[in-house]
DNA sequence: GGGCGGTTGATTGTATACAATTTGGCATCG
DNA sequence: CGATGCCAAATTGTATACAATCAACCGCCC
């Protein structure tokens, strides 16, 4: 879609085992919400949904696990990850942790053509948050993700990349379970005056900014434990 | 060997599937040193050594790939990480940047009983040091690494807590390639200051000695490219 | 009628078999 | 004698087959 953007998902290798492809597809669905949390993925539904042998779709599946998108359980399957309020807490405290110290990295070494970019992706997002439809919604998300994902690539740390994109993936996925209003749009003022800070070499008034931001984030969350999980204890009550 | 601190590393699931268990046999040989970086991990050695199909190998390998341990080229294998100078400044920026924070999350949260903790480690860490012989050597660098992971699991944070295994894990490698003195030793006194710092919860002087200690670690080394790894440039000059 | 145990179906865990790709050597040719 | 191209061995990529485990259902016994 947008070309800026999904340079940032190229930090793989050249050439892609299948397995890869479909731990990519796999994972886009489950980020763009279109997998809802606790949906069972069978090796054999995988397989057979890409034309598969079981092999490759488990090798996905594992992959996914790693990156904390995907539970599997022992003789049990693979699941789309329903993070617990715990969990979520605590993938927004290590955002708070790392996203500044991210930030402080980029803006110092940051370049004109790189304020351009990140500029771009502010005016796409707005753009997309205007509009309507679900498809519009996704790439929304997407965008806004990819705000601090761009930001993360700037400050020249793959380690410190790779990590945030597990975190921005996670954070969707919690997004989608606890998320109240359709809110992220208010997160966009916000991106755009870190952008702001950062123009202006205010480091410490981005730093400021982003950890404001992220809670801001978090608050929208309705983190109360309403593990509908157990849908027998549904009917019990 | 410790029952302390091998109890960090009890935070995976309690059944483990062979292929894990591979993983982390693997994992530690590495860590300790017994394997070299650059070493080629073929599918059916691996496979053989432990007894299992290439499945289960290939597996553990995967695994080991997405934690930086293992480099696995398409068509050709996997290897024992040789982690560039750059990726090795990168390694430690990233500690730089998180353990700070992590640090003063756990100082923050500490109780006495993980103080004591701490201080058992930093004893059991001195013993090793004046002991003779690999086996001690091996302990030694773990029991160092351990400190860290120790502090990363009183944040009481799993996420940042695994990052940190990672970050151990490879910070490990690459002294096994860069380092010069056996150095570690020095690290033992900066443990101490640390804990000291935290005891008397002064958390802004934990964290400034904190990253001194690792800029000291990554000082320790020599990051010279000898990369002698395109061999050609080798002969070109 | 309700709890309990075995049995069946489905799903995962592991091993083996086959296909594709790379690497090194050998023969051939310039 | 050196370079080039092809062939074969070895290794990885993928698929299939078999074993083990789990879940649900059904019948049985109390």
């Amino acid at each position: 879609m947008n070309s800026t953007a999904d340079a940032l998902h190229t930090i793989n290798n050249p050439t892609e085992t299948g397995a890869q492809q479909i731990r990519d597809a796999i994972r886009e669905a489950i980020v763009e919400r279109r997998l809802s949390p606790g949906t069972k993925l069978s090796e054999s539904d995988v397989g057979n949904l890409f034309k598969v042998s079981r092999t490759l779709a488990r090798a996905a599946l594992q992959a996914l696990s790693y990156e904390g998108l995907v539970n599997v359980e022992k003789n049990r399957g693979a699941f789309v990850a329903y993070p617990s309020p715990e969990e979520a807490r605590q993938i927004f405290a290590a955002r708070r942790l790392v996203e500044p110290g991210i930030l402080s990295e980029a803006a110092r070494k940051i370049t004109p053509s790189q304020i351009r970019q990140l500029k771009e992706l502010l005016i796409e997002e707005g753009r997309l948050m205007n509009e309507r439809g679900q498809s519009a919604r996704r790439a929304e998300i997407k965008a806004s993700g990819d705000f601090h994902l761009m930001l993360a690539s700037f400050s020249g740390n793959l380690i410190m990349q790779r990590f945030m994109e597990e975190l921005i993936a996670r954070s969707s996925l919690v997004i989608a379970l606890y998320g109240q209003s359709s809110v992220s749009s208010c997160g966009h003022a916000e991106h755009g005056d870190i952008i702001a800070a950062i123009e202006r070499n205010d480091i410490e008034r981005a730093c400021h900014l982003m950890l404001h931001h992220i809670s801001h984030i978090e608050t929208d969350l309705d983190l109360r434990e309403r593990k509908s999980f157990g849908l027998k204890e549904a009917f019990e009550v």
